[in-house]
RNA sequence: UGGGGUGUAGCCAAGUUGGCAAGGCAACGGGUUUUGGUCCCGUCAUUCGAGGGUUCGAGUCCUUCCACCCCAGCCA
């Protein structure tokens, strides 16, 4: 079997397939498109993106780039009151950093010339009217689920009148709320969507980006199918809850008879112990539970970046969750493996003790400093190597020392002998404690005979322990994270139990670590592994003076399970 | 009898004309290991929401039922 064949076979395989994927080899087949895919991504620019629009993104951006097409970055702009400038460059920057880049940037607002002059079309074509009705009355005439709603007085305007009152409102003539533009459907359809949909409203509000050119703006149903349209789109994706919306979408695209793309409705993401709602999103950055929107524990994307996490390790969690149309709530513990599986390749190790304790070699002399090279990964030369300082007193993990040893715990004890990683070998002596019986100091002894850590006679030591030298250990503050929520489903408790009742209490630690010296130097972003305990990245607070870091996850500790299997 | 959608393992998810229920995560065993990491090997659905039917044969076809999700913004 030839590797290159074999090879070959992998990464056919490997490339996701889904069912919208499935649709497009058909559509191809049937020359449906005339060869052409072209999608896009349009967020509302009124927050930040999160995981469940890294879903989308990868979907939207990774179809166009596997079938050689093209993917748009659209800004569904078309409420001023609730979108801003802040919010568009950072889901520029955001959808950059997933490592996609757009054919074309658009915004809808770009189309507010031509929806108008659709809207007059509609209008001269006898299907849409301008109704009077206050909100609230439209709202009782649109009846319920189960009823029929009733006309609206003011539904069988003329041609000429409507469009006089079109214009009117589009010339600032009324306040808000006088008028709407409805589409001329049927109030008694079973999809309330169909209802006479408004397709404008009067907002006298500043745009983002029109400023105060208009004062009637477009609704989503009457804006994204024609955007769609005017772009070209071949497949219009988008989640779930918009699926009763595509009847209206092919509506207003057959009444105004111009290109009609297709629109396909996924699941959207939903992940365990974590909560994506905008609204909610906004609470816990007001309400003080995190530090803001790129905080660590956030979903946000920039929360997430800042964690640590690739974006290698995001678009394989997007492949690997897959697309399709049940409602799901994906495992947080894909995403962890996800960034552990691409962090494992790429991140350098270094040595780091988070939770010290002091050892002292009683047979290494005062003065002298052994400069170990290391590796900066066991698996990968290219990767380089560093200098490692080791003198008389060190740090260890305080959890790698147990007085009183339980079955299978290889670390140091009295009377064992250890390997400090790429050092020495050595072997406790003494426990000294201070008054209230607390560990403060290990009293050892090293085999100068184990220098690289391995002896001659080649005896086995089990466990092999983290250090840092304590004379040139570099302080900082290091920023632990478990999960923001306790419960798997935060939106979905008992009775009377909100979602903010379930906030993980310990989810930031922060601790003072030691650090070899080669730390000092990292910059904001930098990731590598902390022996033994994590993948860590230096936060953008940190300073020459104070580095900070912040773990973005553990890696997996089988220790862990025995411990807690001996308990039970 | 409002309309629409979805049910395959703890989680995600393939399964397209009916023909031996993919794969990944998690979990659990074992091996290698100077990270209790990585890596490697193995185990994990007699059954596809439930019942009935058609068929030599049903996750797939027919039928009845059940559960869950979405829709009553001048939000998207």
């Amino acid at each position: 079997m030839s590797d290159t064949k074999e090879k070959g076979t992998l990464e056919q395989d490997a490339r996701p397939t889904n069912f919208i994927r499935q649709i497009i080899d058909e559509e191809i087949a049937s020359n449906r498109w005339g060869g052409r895919v072209a999608t896009r991504f349009p967020p509302e620019p009124n927050g930040y993106l999160h995981i469940g629009h890294a879903k989308s993104i990868c979907l939207n951006f990774g179809v166009a780039r596997d079938y050689k097409g093209m993917c748009n970055l659209r800004f569904d702009d078309t409420n001023p009151t609730k979108e801003e400038q802040e919010y568009v460059d950072s889901i520029k920057a955001d959808v950059r950093w997933m490592g996609f880049e757009w054919d074309n940037l658009r915004y809808a607002s770009d189309y507010f010339d031509q929806l108008y002059a659709y809207a007059e079309a509609l209008i001269q074509k006898g299907l849409a009217y301008v109704d009077s009705l206050t909100a609230e009355e439209i709202r009782e005439h649109r009846g319920t689920l189960k009823e029929p709603g009733r006309n609206s007085p003011y539904r069988e305007r003329s041609v000429e009148e409507n469009l006089d009152l079109f214009r009117r409102m589009r010339d600032g003539e009324f306040p808000d709320g006088a008028h709407v533009l409805r589409a001329k459907i049927d109030m008694a359809h079973p999809n309330i969507v169909m209802r006479d949909p408004t397709l404008y409203r009067i907002r006298k509000a500043t745009h983002h980006r029109t400023g105060d050119k208009w004062c009637i703006y477009p609704m989503y149903d009457f804006t994204h199918c024609l955007s769609d349209s005017i772009e070209g789109i071949t497949h219009s994706l988008c989640t779930l809850e918009f699926k009763n919306n595509r009847e209206l979408y092919d509506w207003v695209l057959d009444a105004l008879e111009v290109y009609h793309p297709q629109q396909t409705e996924f699941a959207r993401l939903n992940l365990s112990y974590t909560v994506v709602s905008k609204r909610r999103l906004i609470q816990l950055v007001k309400d003080g539970h995190v530090r803001g929107w790129d905080d660590p524990r956030m979903p946000t994307l920039s929360g997430i970046r800042r964690r640590g996490y690739t974006p290698e390790a995001l678009r394989e969690f997007c492949d690997r969750i897959g697309v399709a149309k049940a409602d799901n709530m994906v495992d947080y513990s894909l995403l962890e493996f996800c960034v552990r599986e691409h962090l494992n390749e790429t991140a350098p190790r270094m040595m780091a003790v988070l939770n010290p304790l002091k050892v002292v070699i009683e047979n290494y002399p005062e003065e002298q400093v052994d400069e170990f090279i290391f590796p900066n990964h066991p698996e990968h030369a290219d990767m380089g190597e560093r200098v490692v300082p080791f003198s008389r007193e060190i740090y260890i993990e305080r959890d790698d020392f147990r007085e009183d040893p339980p079955k299978k715990f290889f670390r140091l004890a009295p009377g064992k002998e250890v390997r400090l990683r790429y050092a020495y070998y050595i072997t406790c002596q003494e426990v000294i404690k201070d008054a209230n019986g607390e560990i403060v100091e290990l009293r050892c002894t090293y085999d100068p005979e184990s220098k690289g850590g391995g002896t001659p006679d080649g005896r086995k030591v089990k466990g092999t322990l983290h250090w840092v030298s304590a004379r040139h250990a570099v302080p900082a503050e290091v920023r632990l994270y478990e999960k923001l929520f306790t419960e798997e489903d935060p939106m979905d408790l008992p009775e009377g139990k909100h979602f903010t009742d379930v906030i993980n209490p310990d989810s930031m630690k922060v601790v003072t670590g030691y650090l070899e010296p080669h730390l000092a130097s990292a910059k904001a972003g930098e990731r590598c592994q902390f022996e033994r305990l994590g993948y860590f990245c230096v936060d953008p607070d940190t300073t020459p003076e104070k580095p900070v870091f912040n773990r973005t996850t553990t890696l997996r500790d089988s220790w862990a399970r025995i411990e807690r299997s001996q308990k039970k």
